[in-house]
RNA sequence: GGAGAGGUGGCCGAGUGGCUUAAGGCGGCGGUUUGCUAAACCGUUGUACGGUCAAAAGCUGUACCGGGGGUUCGAAUCCCCCCCUCUCCGCCA
């Protein structure tokens, strides 16, 4: 959420960084709202303040055995129902114009970074790094869902009849390489990049979904429980990140590191047609994700830094990468900088999404209210927050298979997963 | 799911309609005293939204005692609905 003072303040400013996300948006009609709105409070206040002291009066008047019940004891407890009535008839207008622009307000996206490429879509995204090279083939490189199927590690056939589509069945080593991403990528971050490993529920209220953003405008994108408040996750950043929701932290603990392996959720209404083969596009996918509650005065770092961290794995897996920053059209509704890591994919010759590190200033910070005291100071301030993939455990069991396979149709395990898979160095036709 | 007890500031805790500007304590911050620490004493203390101001500070107003509604001239206090916590019962991996 922004600021409405500083929407009220720097109103073209807001409108053309809106606009390079692709917004065509008039905010004269918030400013007209908001001036009205501000108005109302002003004399509102200064009726409640005349009733506060009409108030004191009766009471007064009321506590002298000579005066109770007097005239003058009854023209004050006049004066206050008037002006009871007055308020009444202004707080409901105020409470009118709230409602018509507090969903303004939670539905305005960030405003993006001055470092984030403008551009109007994925087109215009710019490369920030690359690391290893695409291994040269020297056969067709199959795609992961026909040596999945081969191998007997994935079961789409199974998923379809025991859910429908887009849900994916591991088995033996395939389920097994799954736990083994997983468990290598929580011990990477928790052993050496100073993460705390958290369990959160999968089930969240629609309040930590409006705190990180998913909510209002996304409810489509989510899986709901019929005559419940409670969501699936879309990601684990919604139970991390309101882990911290309506609570002040002290300085001296920034940046909070916490990190959490969860399935994750998502109805991918409007995908229909896309990314319809295997397993890159499911309504359930298990994700490790790290999440920081950053000091505003070093979360760039602190951005840049998680990246690393979510980079780290894909080289400690020896799979191809780049870097690329989204552009201000490419953006996600609650951040202001992104960085996606794309992953090498043989069998389509591209890289592909398999994390994306966002940096979303004090934005979801104002949303779930989350806050630090500056040291020595009596005023707290909002604090930033920062999450990425680290990393997608789908893709990068795609990446694995796709990358590691061999003429043969089998798939060795790197080197850094064999612990993690018993020894296997493997998986081949049985 | 059922019954009972609760929810008050950073924490503990008093408060059954107006002498409450939420007592008192703890903690934090500032100060006095002090060789240093401690103790003692004094002062101070949250959030949001407005106003004033070029801005900040300051000053000032309003609201906030789990959330929402209601009664009343006036609600932490009375009434209704909801949420959460604890204890017991039921169910259950």
């Amino acid at each position: 959420m922004l600021d409405r003072a500083f929407i009220r303040e720097h109103l073209a400013e807001v409108e053309a960084m809106l606009q390079q996300r692709g917004m065509a948006l008039d905010l004269g009609r918030f400013a007209e709202l908001d001036r009205r709105r501000r108005e109302l409070i002003a004399s509102g206040d200064g009726l409640k303040n005349e009733r506060n002291r009409a108030s004191e009066e009766v009471a007064r008047l009321q506590r002298d055995p000579a005066s109770r019940g007097g005239a003058a004891a009854q023209e004050a407890m006049a004066r206050s129902r008037a002006l009871g009535e007055e308020i009444a008839r202004l707080d409901a207008e105020g409470k009118q114009l709230e409602a018509e622009t507090e969903p303004l307000l939670w539905s305005l996206p960030n405003l993006p970074s001055p470092q984030a490429p403008v551009g109007a879509s994925a087109a215009d995204n710019v490369e920030v790094r690359r690391w290893g090279a695409p291994r040269a083939f020297d056969f067709a490189p199959q795609p992961h869902w026909e040596l999945g199927e081969r191998l007997g590690i994935l079961d789409l056939e199974a998923a379809a009849r025991i859910s429908g589509a887009r849900f994916a069945v591991y088995r033996g080593a395939g389920a097994r390489l799954e736990r083994a991403l997983a468990n290598f990528m929580l011990d990477l971050h928790t052993a050496r990049h100073g993460y705390t490993e958290v369990l959160p529920p999968a089930l969240v209220n629609s309040r930590s979904l409006r705190g990180t953003g998913q909510l209002p405008k996304f409810e489509s994108d989510l899986f709901k429980c019929e005559g419940h408040d409670l969501w699936l996750i879309p990601t684990a950043e919604v139970p991390l990140t309101n882990l911290f929701a309506e609570q002040t932290l002290d300085e001296s603990m920034l940046p909070v590191s916490v990190a959490a392996y969860t399935p994750c959720f998502r109805s991918e209404a409007g995908s229909y047609g896309k990314d319809v083969r295997g397993i890159i596009r499911q309504h359930q996918f298990q994700k490790v994700e790290l999440v920081k509650i950053a000091h505003p005065d070093r979360s760039a770092a602190d951005h840049e830094q998680l990246t690393r961290d979510a980079e780290a794995v894909l080289q400690a897996l020896d799979l191809p990468y780049r870097v690329v920053s989204l552009c201000t059209g490419d953006l996600g509704f609650s951040s202001r900088l992104t960085y996606d890591i794309e992953v090498w994919l043989p069998s389509s010759d591209e890289y592909r999404e398999i994390s994306s590190c966002s940096h979303f200033g004090d934005f979801q910070a104002r949303r779930a209210n989350i806050r630090f005291r500056p040291q020595g100071k009596t005023r707290t301030e909002l604090a930033h927050t920062i999450n990425g993939s680290g990393l997608a455990i789908g893709r990068a069991w795609i990446a694995v298979v796709e990358n590691f396979q061999a003429a043969d149709g089998s798939v060795e395990i790197p080197a850094a997963l064999r612990p993690y898979m018993g020894g296997l160095e493997r998986i081949a036709i049985r």
